[in-house]
RNA sequence: GGGCCGUUAGCUCAGCAGGUAGAGCAGCUGACUCUUAAUCAGCGGGUCGGAGGUUCGAAUCCUCCACGGCUCACCA
């Protein structure tokens, strides 16, 4: 890091610093244990009136930091925030005596610890009338402004301890962020799975098509990659006799960033032996009410403009019905000169030599996902988008595969998952040749991974979810960089 | 990577027909023992993101660069 002149501001703050430290007072050192926090005192004490608290007599302890502050010579008023809120304090020059002059070495953003006796001002707010206070930490660099606080977002990202003290709803949503991912963990331990943990550096970088990060591990002189999904390790572990387990954790994308893509990102991936994707839809209703209801406390959660519905059954409809009901022709979804015409009238972008699924693929992400607002399934994709997914009995050009959309978005994929090694080998083989073509979005062939379904793997229905984005709906947060507490920047200049 | 927008005091923002920088909050000094965006009086604080250019003169106009935002592209 590079060091910031001192401005006039923090040359004041060191100033007050070494005049407490030539009183005897190391601002670092103080040694202090709070007997309560802010909530826990609202909790308790919040309904006393002013007679109670005073015939009670409450003694208490709150440490935190200041962060506003209103001097009245022989008296302050300010409050101070700890990590559950904010509670007004009271200094009086004729309770604290010869102490109360340590008051003016005192900054917006200390970090002190207060002990006094609760009691209700004139207008009725819950006080803490300080008899002896202590320097835990003192501050040298101002806090933002309290009416405005940090709107920068450069700031706020870079600097996000800052962005936390003083915009509330900040810390609010990275509650709920855990709320979610501890209601998700929840529900999948009740309903019998295995929380596991597979490699994050893979040598073959696969179970998705995406640009994956590349390291370099300088023992075994050897090229690593940071894997892109936990998929292929996941199934390997049903070869081994886990018959329900998940993983909770980062993958890796050398890809864009935007606001719905940050490239570490955190995604669940569970997978069940002996049960199908029609079965796991149901699951991933139950799954998604339970978390929602929890964090939400309601079914309907406000997103944006939309209220989003999560009341099951989830609406489920097949990829070719969706495009059908946007207004795609027949022949269109058939044929595949018929797709590119009709894709290039639309001004729909396709990238040459595009298959007619891949054809429509696009023209499904163009015409039909912007609209996918209530949580929806869209179900029974072609076989070449989906190489690890099983095919249907009856269309073996399908598979067994659903996406939910909310909000226009992807938030979950999942399918029956291909459990024929012989089938699996070969779909690798044909995305070789597109790997040969210059596609570095490809994965090598994982050989090991063909060995293990050789061995025998129980038929499952796998899904994973983006937690990153579920986040945002229920968090009501319009950018993945306002659910992850640290998002990608570049280097600041200096 | 393309397009558009932004970057001015610690923070939030004005100032942009080119004339040499302002407010509020925060800070400092003083007054005030029930305030809560406390109030009142006074004071200090800026390489106007960086580098070039045009001009007698640039925060303001032009070019390039850096960082960020939105958006498009990319994205199983």
């Amino acid at each position: 890091m590079q060091e910031t002149p001192l401005s006039d501001l923090i040359q004041q703050r060191m100033k007050k610093l070494s005049a407490l430290r030539s009183l005897g007072i190391e601002p670092y050192d103080g040694v202090f244990e709070p007997s309560s926090n802010t909530e826990e005192i609202f909790k308790k004490f919040g309904d006393f009136d002013r007679q109670h608290l005073e015939n009670e007599n409450i003694n208490i302890s709150v440490a935190g930091r200041l962060v506003l502050m209103r001097d009245f010579g022989k008296a302050v008023f300010a409050h101070i925030q700890d990590s559950k809120g904010r509670i007004q304090i009271y200094f009086r020059k004729d309770i604290l005596g010869d102490k109360f002059s340590l008051i003016k070495h005192l900054d917006i953003g200390d970090i002190i610890g207060v002990e006094g006796k609760l009691f209700r001002t004139k207008t009725n707010e819950l006080t803490i009338e300080v008899h002896r206070f202590v320097f835990l930490s003192k501050s040298l660099r101002p806090l933002p402004e309290k009416w405005h606080g940090l709107r920068d977002i450069e700031a706020r990202y870079r600097q996000r301890y800052v962005d936390l003290i003083v915009n509330p709803s900040v810390k609010e949503t990275f509650i709920k962020r855990q709320l979610i991912i501890k209601y998700l963990r929840e529900f999948l331990e009740n309903e019998g799975f295995l929380e596991v943990e597979t490699p994050m550096m893979h040598t073959i970088a696969g179970g998705a098509r995406a640009k994956p990060f590349k390291t370099y591990h300088e023992a075994l002189n050897m090229e690593l990659y940071l894997r892109i999904a936990p998929e292929l390790y996941l199934k390997r572990l049903l070869v081994g006799g886990f018959e329900r387990v998940f993983e909770i954790g980062k993958s890796f994308r050398n890809e864009g960033i935007s606001t719905k893509h940050n490239p570490e990102f955190t995604m669940i991936e569970f997978y069940v032996a002996y049960k199908d994707y029609n079965w796991l839809m149901d699951f991933t209703e139950k799954l998604l009410c339970y978390i929602t209801e929890k964090v939400c406390g309601s079914l309907q959660v406000k997103y944006g403009d939309y209220l989003i519905d999560f009341t099951p059954p989830f609406k489920r409809i097949t990829m070719f019905d969706a495009l059908k009901q946007k207004g795609v022709p027949e022949e269109v979804i058939r044929n595949h000169d018929f797709a590119l015409k009709w894709a290039n009238s639309k001004g729909i972008d396709i990238p040459k030599e595009s298959s007619l699924s891949k054809i429509l693929d696009e023209i499904f992400k163009e015409v039909v996902e912007p609209d996918l607002i209530q949580p929806t399934f869209i179900i029974d994709y072609p076989v070449e988008l989906s190489p690890l997914a099983k095919r249907k009995r009856d269309n073996p050009e399908l598979v067994e595969r659903f996406e939910l959309f909310i909000a226009g978005r992807e938030i979950a994929n999942a399918f029956s998952e291909l459990n024929d090694p012989i089938d699996q080998r070969e779909r690798f083989l044909s995305q070789l040749e597109e790997r040969l073509k210059g596609d570095e979005e490809v994965p090598e062939m994982d050989e090991d991974f063909i060995r293990a379904l050789e061995i025998g793997m129980p038929p499952a229905a796998g899904e994973g979810i983006g937690i990153d984005r579920l986040v945002m709906i229920l968090t009501n947060n319009q950018s993945i960089r306002d659910v992850i507490l640290f998002p990608l920047l570049r280097p600041e200049m200096k």
